[in-house]
Parts: C-alpha cells; sequence; structure tokens
DNA sequence: TTGTATAACTTGATTAGTCAACTGATGGAT
DNA sequence: ATCCATCAGTTGACTAATCAAGTTATACAA
C-alpha cells in the first residue's frame, strides 16, 4: 500500500498535522495566562467584534451553536464574561479580569503565532501563503458535498 | 479595537479557520461510510504502514498515546481493527471489514479532500501551497517554546 | 525467585466539539 | 386573551483529544 499521491491530499495531510501540532504548542504557550487556545480564540472576537449574540459568535469562531453555548458556560464560569439577556438574544461582553489578561496575552500570542510563519518564510512568501488559503477558504465555504 | 494585522496572525486564523470548515465537510462526505474523518485518518495511516503498534501509529497522526488508546477502542469495537498482544506491544491491523470500506472509501475522499484545492487552485499554485506547508511544518516539529 | 526498572498501554477527569431534540421569549393572527 | 410560529439558546448523548496517574508485561540483577 502507498501514500497519498494526489497533490490535494498532501496538502491535506500538512494542513491537517501543522494545524493540530501548532495548537498543541499554543496551549502550552498560553497556560501562563491560564488559557487554552480555544478560548483565546473565542474572547479575541468578542473583543475585537463585541458586544455580539451568541449565533453572531458562533458564526465568527466556526463552531455551532451548541458549542458555543458551552463554551461560554465555562468562560462566564471563569468569570471572563457575562451575558445579559437582551430581548431574544444573549449578550455577551468582556469583564475587566478579560480584557487585563488580553491586555498582555494578546501581544505575546500575536507574536508567538506568527513567529511560526516568520521564522520559516519570508515576507513575499507568507502574502503568497496568505493569499492562497484565503482563496481555498472562500471556496470552501461555497462548496457543494457531491452526492452519494 | 481593531483585528489582526501582523501577517502571521491572518495566515494562522485563515489556517484554523479552513481546517474546520473542512473537516466538517469531510465528516458529512464521509458519513455515506460510516466513518468520521478521525477515523479515515487512523485508518488509512494503519493501511498504508500497518501493521503497527500503538505508539508508532500515535505518532503518524500527531495524537497522544492516550489520544490512540481510546480511538483504538472505538475502532475495534465497531470491527474495523484488531489488536493483538505481541511481546510488551499490541500490534494492530485491519479487518476484512475495514480493508473492503476503504477500498471504496479511499478514493472517494481523496477525491472529496483534493477537490478543496483544485477547484480554487491551478497545479502551480498547488505546488508552492504544498511546498510553502512543508516548510513551516518541518519547522514547527523543531520549535521551542519561549520561556515566560 | 523475588524484586525492581522500564516500556507500552489504559483510565479518570476535563476541554472542546457535533447533532438533534427541547425550552424560553416575543410577536402576530384569530 | 389565546394559540401558534419562530428565533435564540440549552441540553443529552456522543466523538475526540489532553494530561497525569495507574496497569501490565517483560527483562534483568541479587
Amino acid at each position: 500500500m502507498r501514500a497519498n499521491n494526489r497533490l490535494g491530499s498532501m496538502i491535506w495531510v500538512r494542513l491537517s498535522r501543522f494545524t493540530s501540532q501548532s495548537n498543541q504548542l499554543s496551549n502550552v504557550f498560553l497556560k501562563r495566562f491560564d488559557l487554552t487556545s480555544a478560548q483565546f480564540d473565542v474572547l479575541m472576537q468578542i473583543r475585537i467584534y463585541g458586544p455580539l449574540s451568541q449565533m453572531e459568535l458562533a458564526d465568527k469562531v466556526t463552531v455551532t451553536q451548541g458549542g458555543i453555548s458551552r463554551m461560554l458556560v465555562r468562560l462566564e464560569k471563569e468569570g471572563y464574561i457575562v451575558r445579559k439577556q437582551d430581548w431574544k438574544t444573549k449578550t455577551i461582553s468582556l469583564t475587566a479580569k478579560a480584557e487585563s489578561i488580553l491586555e498582555r496575552a494578546y501581544p505575546a500570542q500575536e507574536a508567538f503565532q506568527s513567529s511560526f510563519f516568520e521564522e520559516a518564510l519570508n515576507e513575499e512568501e507568507q502574502k503568497t501563503l496568505h493569499d492562497l488559503l484565503s482563496r481555498v477558504h472562500r471556496h470552501s465555504l461555497k462548496k457543494e458535498i457531491p452526492l452519494e
């Protein structure tokens, strides 16, 4: 039995191995701020786009309604966010605690994330990578799943 | 508050959003074979490199020892694999059931995975993407986490 | 032969996510 | 006023993973 040969499959494997590798490293890195990388991601989206509803947030982080509900329960229990019922919607915003953690964690994590690319590629190559990924991502959002 | 501006962070976000998006689509696609994409991934590694030990397999799919143990319990319960104690090691191999499913599932899934890239990029661009990702991945494997 | 060291694997507690069925809030039609 | 549709969020059952502590199997030394 030989390994995947089609180019697309090879890209796929690299992508998922790298993503899981860099996610694990990020988790280790963020431990010093008492955050996981999923939590950091959600908190940053709220910081940038908030206040917003759970649906809007779920959409931003590519997670289901149920997934965001559970995540927010944990974040609320830790005192990072508050939710208040506002018409039909629950509006989410950061607490002072979260704001002050992010003030330190954000620059650190941004530098850490960037270092994966900056240390391996030059500016031009990073731009190319970003462009190619953006196109592939955009395409995937309107992709149809072939029938049986 | 403005969004991430550093190039590396922008790449990181695209990467993780695309990975989660394409993973979800793969899960829907693979449902017709009664597989999840994590299961497909593990079964394919066994098919290509097997028979192998749990440690070796864990390494191939970038998962911890505990993670692979739990996954294999599920796969064994479904009748996709067998493990036999062999010295200190448990040697894993596919059952006929799994072989016959993969015979159909593999070409289908390979084509599906590839289509994400083939539909959005030309041959040249796919090669570039593969090359850039490989370099970034290789670098990440020897990356040190900066101190506190 | 009885420890003891060690490598390979398992397991409990937790995070993170999925789907599908359910609950709660609101607004409109009768 | 009452019933109903609908949108937002929650929840139960499950997959998938992590870490750290606990097992099991084997080899080797006293």
